[in-house]
DNA sequence: CTTGACCCTCACGTAACGTAATTATTTATC
DNA sequence: GATAAATAATTACGTTACGTGAGGGTCAAG
């Protein structure tokens, strides 16, 4: 079995200028090279690939995955536990810099007095009853269970829970609002992180389903409620966020 | 006030090379620039300078810095939140893939059946009378109450703990050739790192101060069973490790 | 007036490809 | 067998945030 450029790429999941370079950098090089200068991998080939593909996934570099591939078992381990070792200090610089972050806008919002009402008004219980009834009628009893169970759930709840959750809300629409500015769409892996947090979020309101979560998605593009409290942070924010919570739940299938 | 590009590059940590960038790109411009095309920055621009390296620091792209600088707090709150939660993905990252990195260390351990005491015969309980006689008659009493102190503590050890003392101190040692090899020094982070876990480790026998990590800074070079074990690492590894220690020691002075 | 420290502007190198552009070959269809 | 579509090749520029010289002016001190 001998495969071209654009075969291998496919059964390995890399393009096929990642292929042009290795060969170029002498990481991975063909089997052999055909009379019409094209570039013939073989079985060979393709198992050392998946090794180069597995260091790669591990954050290192070409460099030291050449090491890797021709070093022995010994030489393997020593230097899979110095990266180890480099991992962890980058895991350290991350807490670092994520309180930083967290102090950074606690500091911003001391400073300039955000209004809370202004960020947080969705939350609004009065509008609650309107959502509620809203449910009611477009997804009948069962909307009643989930209000139900919601409300038992949230009537333990201190206000402490409630501005976390808060918090946690605004901090996803927020960032959702960001990637849509900068262009990103609604497949996008920090994206759906942020959709992945929403989709825990909820869960804390009442036991979710995929089909409850869908029921959610299409809620919040036509209830006009919602659909407003979403635009306040970006005009197409209730679309793409509703596509994006399909996409979560569909992806998987 | 006005300061010349060397100037504010060291009053400001960073680079003549990178003012120059910045001025390139945009970012942060001298006050102004006189008639022999010096760049001139004046306190304004320090200022600006120190924002930019704050956002910098927590990882933000340059382009994203200048959003940063010129956006309101309410934006910057957003992109913060944003980020936030990249780096939060990054750090899931990191934790799956020193899962991964355990996993196949585990993997080729058993595959190769590496021999537990080949690595690891530095333990040897029968060689831990000679280090102790030898401590006692080169640092006198101090040696024999954290002697003492030692056997106390490592009596109650069940063989798990012995086995991941063992491991995490080979994992050190083998980390640290690795820097060696790679043409390392002794006050680079990574191995700084690799110093403090040390430190950490031989904290769990005894009671560790500076003075005595020195002194074994000191032991592991002019001890002949050190030494040997060590150099079976690699044979600048005593005294490259001594300094690294010492640099660790002296470096928050 | 020289010397050294400092300034400037190119301009190439980095890592690991992505993205054309242009040309040649194979494959499929008629 | 001719033509078109797919795929191959090479070449080369773009990306990030600078590091590292090269070559050549400017300024303060001795």
């Amino acid at each position: 079995m001998r495969y071209k450029v654009k075969e291998l790429a496919k059964i390995s999941g890399v393009s096929v200028r990642t292929l042009h370079w290795y060969d170029e950098i002498g990481l991975l090089k063909p089997a052999y090279i055909g009379a019409n200068g094209y570039r013939y991998y073989e079985q060979e080939q393709l198992l050392l690939l998946q090794q180069i593909l597995f260091f790669r996934e591990l954050d290192f570099k070409l460099d030291d995955v050449q090491q890797m591939i021709t070093s022995c078992d010994f030489d393997k381990i020593k230097t899979l536990l110095a990266h180890k070792s480099n991992l962890q200090l980058n895991q350290d610089r991350m807490s670092k810099l994520i309180q930083t972050i967290d102090k950074t806008v606690v500091h911003l919002k001391g400073n300039k007095m955000i209004n809370e009402h202004e960020l947080y008004e969705g939350f609004d219980l009065a509008k609650q009853k309107e959502y509620e009834q809203y449910l009611v009628k477009h997804h009948g009893t069962i909307a009643e269970d989930l209000i139900a169970q919601c409300n038992k759930r949230t009537v333990s709840w201190g206000s402490q829970e409630w501005k976390e959750i808060k918090e946690e809300g605004a901090s996803i629409l927020q960032g959702l609002s960001v990637y849509i500015e900068k262009g990103a769409g609604p497949r996008d892996e920090e994206v759906q992180h942020l959709i992945q947090q929403h989709y825990k979020m909820i869960g804390r309101f009442y036991d979710l389903t995929k089909d409850i979560y869908l029921s959610l998605a299409q809620l919040y593009c036509e209830h006009p409620g919602f659909r407003k409290f979403f635009e306040e942070h970006s005009q197409q924010l209730p679309e793409f966020m509703a596509e994006a919570m399909r996409v979560y739940i569909y992806k998987d299938l």
